[in-house]
DNA sequence: ATTGCGAATTAATCTAAATCAATATTCTGC
DNA sequence: GCAGAATATTGATTTAGATTAATTCGCAAT
């Protein structure tokens, strides 16, 4: 297969696989689909299964809509909250995709974490009632918003919920600690792997492609989330793709052999 | 009432601060002070006001009573549960103190997490079943058991407990969050002091010395929690010493200089 | 199409912390 | 109290990744 060949088949399919993350709807009959459709309820939303209401029966489900707020889209760099603003709600992302950081000292930002499709926001301000972080679009995205503590009295209701919600929290600290551990012992390339193929795991769990999906974030969001530089993070992708590990052109990704990226944060 | 006064049996000086935890009661009116004695109650219980019993009242304190179980103390090296045991229960340490480690694929542990007094332990379990690592306890130590299951049914009972375990799961998140940048940007010598000032703001908040303290971890478990090596803990720890910002004597710290400890992570 | 600017790559040099190595100290069990 | 092991310190050397710097690429606005 030639160069050509690659490059029109990979575009082709990158656009296949986030299409449904970003085209509008087409048609009327896939209104429902379409992700930035705020008229879109929990029961018809395609990410239920994944998301907040995955465990609740129809009658609860039809409960919880009542208490999300669907906004308009955000645009890339539009801000969810800012750091120590008031926490109010914690947010579903429906489509697209968002970044958390907080700012240090010196002006410089530190990204915390990213969020796609069926993942959970602003959970790091239920302590203190205050947003620990700032969190942006990456790019053009929609959202579920909840207010906490409506989630609170209706958790308090229904069950299912209350443990759902404790088990996406429990969740958010399991996979924090991983990090924990990736950012204290891994080298660059450990953590680069490791981060290709947390992303990888995200799309498959909405139905993307795990192996070809575009960054939403620049080299240097990963680098900072990784603990690394901008450099070090182009650097490691070139070394990857020299390896035949992945193909890299500028956000677009293709993991073109997992098992080896596997083994090369230890998982054999 | 001063430490010391509560604390008679034990040795002087830099133990002082640490008897709390220690000392066998000395007599019977100190019996429910004594943190090992398995018949306190959460009523009586001198942690009651920043474990899980906060803001509920007493008749709900004594519905938590009953869900608790409080174990024979735990030596020096005693595992409270190990990586992949299945999930059954969280943990309030009553007395001294635990560390977390998941093991590498290389055999060599990587520390996740310290626990003293007051502080939960296991919420890495919630969602998947699972602990994600193992945890053990640094010194002769005392533990609440409070089983997961029963727990989730009286928050369902008592939206005051539902509301503050929110809380204590958030603050978690925070908590892990905090240590991510801090991985993600600090040079050793700042994460040592964050390290010594989380120890001293933690120790104050059961009301023991914030300067004067005992560290209950070796140099290598701080090392693999900072992500540092044991040798450049010790040298940070002499250099920090060097500069009069503390006193270390192997396990004994005294915080000379807070604020500019403070400094140096860039809190001004 | 052209310009301008943020994003990304690549290479050369530097440095903070790791590694390697040796010694000293402190605990633990007998 | 003593022996051996675990823990901690200190110094010399190495190295992974940071820093600095220059170039190229990609794309939005005109």
């Amino acid at each position: 297969m030639s160069p050509a060949d690659v490059t029109s088949s990979r575009t082709k399919g990158n656009e296949e696989n986030i299409a449904i993350q970003h085209s509008p709807a087409a048609s009327a009959s896939a209104r429902t689909l379409c992700p930035h459709n705020p008229n879109i309820s929990c029961a018809s939303c395609r990410l239920n299964e994944l998301c907040l209401p995955i465990a609740l029966n129809k009658t609860e489900i039809h409960q919880l809509d009542e208490i999300v707020e669907r906004n308009r889209p955000y645009k890339k760099g539009d801000h969810l909250y800012r750091q120590s603003d008031e926490f109010k709600s914690v947010y579903a992302v429906r489509s697209g995709s968002f970044k958390s950081y907080v700012l240090s000292d010196t002006g410089q930002g530190r990204v915390t974490g990213f969020f796609l499709p069926g993942e959970i926001i602003g959970m790091d301000g239920i302590a203190s009632k205050h947003y620990a972080n700032s969190t942006q679009a990456l790019e053009h995205s929609s959202i579920c918003e909840i207010p906490f503590s409506q989630l609170e009295k209706l958790s308090h209701q229904l069950p299912n919920l209350q443990h759902h919600f404790f088990a996406i929290m429990g969740n958010e600290i399991a996979k924090d600690q991983q990090i924990h551990t990736l950012l204290s012992s891994y080298t660059a390339e450990e953590r680069t792997a490791s981060f290709l193929l947390s992303l990888s795991s995200r799309y498959a769990r909405v139905s993307l492609s795990p192996s070809r999906f575009l960054l939403p974030m620049t080299r240097s969001d990963i680098g900072e989330y990784l603990g690394l530089t901008v450099e070090t993070v182009s650097r490691i992708f070139t070394a990857l793709q020299r390896k035949g590990l992945i193909e890299v052109n500028n956000r677009e990704i293709e993991l073109l052999n997992i098992d080896t990226l596997r083994k090369i944060i230890g998982v054999d």
